[in-house]
DNA sequence: CGCGGGATTGAGCCGAATCAATGCAGGTGG
DNA sequence: CCACCTGCATTGATTCGGCTCAATCCCGCG
């Protein structure tokens, strides 16, 4: 029980994740069903047709959500990161498939014991609810992305979004907040799919931002953003035009 | 106050909305804080810059929900029909512009007083929940949508979707399911900024479907679609050819 | 009748997809 | 240690779907 506490206690994402702002009791219930677990990068975590029998927190590593048509194109619905929920609360089964994109550690919770701690702690469905309000502001963010947005707006932004959340992750002021540098979770392939390019476009489209010194690359998918600031104004160009 | 619950027992989208499967005394304690509301077509119903001071259930109309890009390029990322929920709970501004695509009726709640109730009635806050989930479910579906199919697909999908949804609306049980005929509460321009088209490739892209036969024009925005199974399959092919 | 806003249709162009070749690093076996 | 393979990334040549620009058309309305 005592061990129990400790773990949460060390959790270094316990503040942003929804175990976040729960009570002891809650914390103690919550824990006694919480399983830790790995999954190698490629593996899937669930799968959309076979019922999932649980949800979990990312505790380290990416996890790719991606929807497939029948014929085979592939579109990345989502992507979670250490602090992400995971799974669909109330379905059986979610409208999508999980898949390590790095290695991946969680803290799962079985389906059928962790709604009823939702029924019991309301605290915790609101924490939920408020984590699913905020994928839901990212999703539509990224609906305008694919909608409206062109080759290079799309990867600028993409590495706009990584690099942001990689500095959360990295601990934070550590010198410069405009300077980034992270390791890609996702190849060219999957970053196409979560953009709606093809690989090729993907790859023009990245050396042309490094021709213009907004990154650069070092060895394999490291990337160096020197100004986020400014690859954010490839992203999402304002009116003002400066020829 | 018997008054209100007559008013949420004649209420058609009561069951579906949130208001649905609360107790009598959260009913009375949510319609003692609602208000109606009547919102002409092409208003603002709320603006992403100025913080919202309401919530609401669309009653009849529909809402849509746009982003907008600095130098003007747009994107719908939601649209409500009667029984959905309009607002960001728990953040001031919502990250989006509300405006009434048709002439809507609303069922308003103030801010600061729902939020007040969604503390006090899980139950309340339950079902916002669920309603939330599946506008997420929603709207990765549209993220599919607009990364990876091409405009043929995104016009039938898009009918597909709102010739379903009218068929709830407009009662159950009438005769042929496979049939619908329904008038689009989008013009051509918001239907191509739905979509991540322009407004000539959807005319383009609804006559091309109108000479296959699968869709029907009658004066203005009134469609017909004698066989959504059928328009459900040029929305998203399966692999099998048969050519 | 003429006006005006939305919708349709057409001609040409451009950006991203496709097709195809080459590069590059890590791993394996001779 | 080097030759070879394999998977991923880059680069080039060409095609094509949807955008742009522009001309009607349609219909309600003053």
């Amino acid at each position: 029980m005592a061990s129990h506490d400790e773990r949460c206690a060390s959790c270094a994402i316990r503040h942003q994740a929804i175990c976040g702002a729960l009570s002891d009791e809650e914390l103690t219930a919550l824990n006694a069903i919480a399983h830790f677990r790995k999954v190698r990068a490629g593996q899937t975590v669930m799968a959309d047709s076979e019922p999932s029998s649980f949800f979990g927190n990312v505790l380290s590593g990416a996890v790719k959500l991606t929807k497939m048509m029948p014929d085979g194109r592939q579109q990345i619905v989502g992507l979670l990161f250490p602090s992400d929920f995971l799974g669909r609360a109330f379905s059986p089964d979610a409208p999508y498939y999980a898949e390590a994109a790095s290695d991946v550690e969680l803290c799962t919770f079985p389906r059928t014991e962790f709604e009823r701690l939702l029924k019991a702690f309301p605290t915790l469905e609101h924490r939920l609810l408020e984590h699913t309000l905020d994928e839901l502001d990212a999703s539509r963010e990224w609906m305008l992305l694919l909608g409206r947005k062109n080759a290079e707006e799309k990867v600028a932004s993409f590495l706009v979004m990584i690099a942001r959340r990689a500095r959360n992750v990295g601990c934070a002021g550590s010198g410069n907040l405009d300077f980034a540098r992270f390791a890609l979770p996702l190849s060219r392939a999957e970053t196409a799919d979560y953009l709606g390019l093809t690989i090729e476009t993907v790859s023009r489209q990245i050396t042309r931002l490094r021709a213009r010194g907004l990154i650069s690359l070092e060895k394999g998918r490291t990337f160096v953003v020197p100004s986020i600031r400014a690859l954010a104004q490839v992203a999402e160009p304002n009116g003002t035009r400066l020829d």
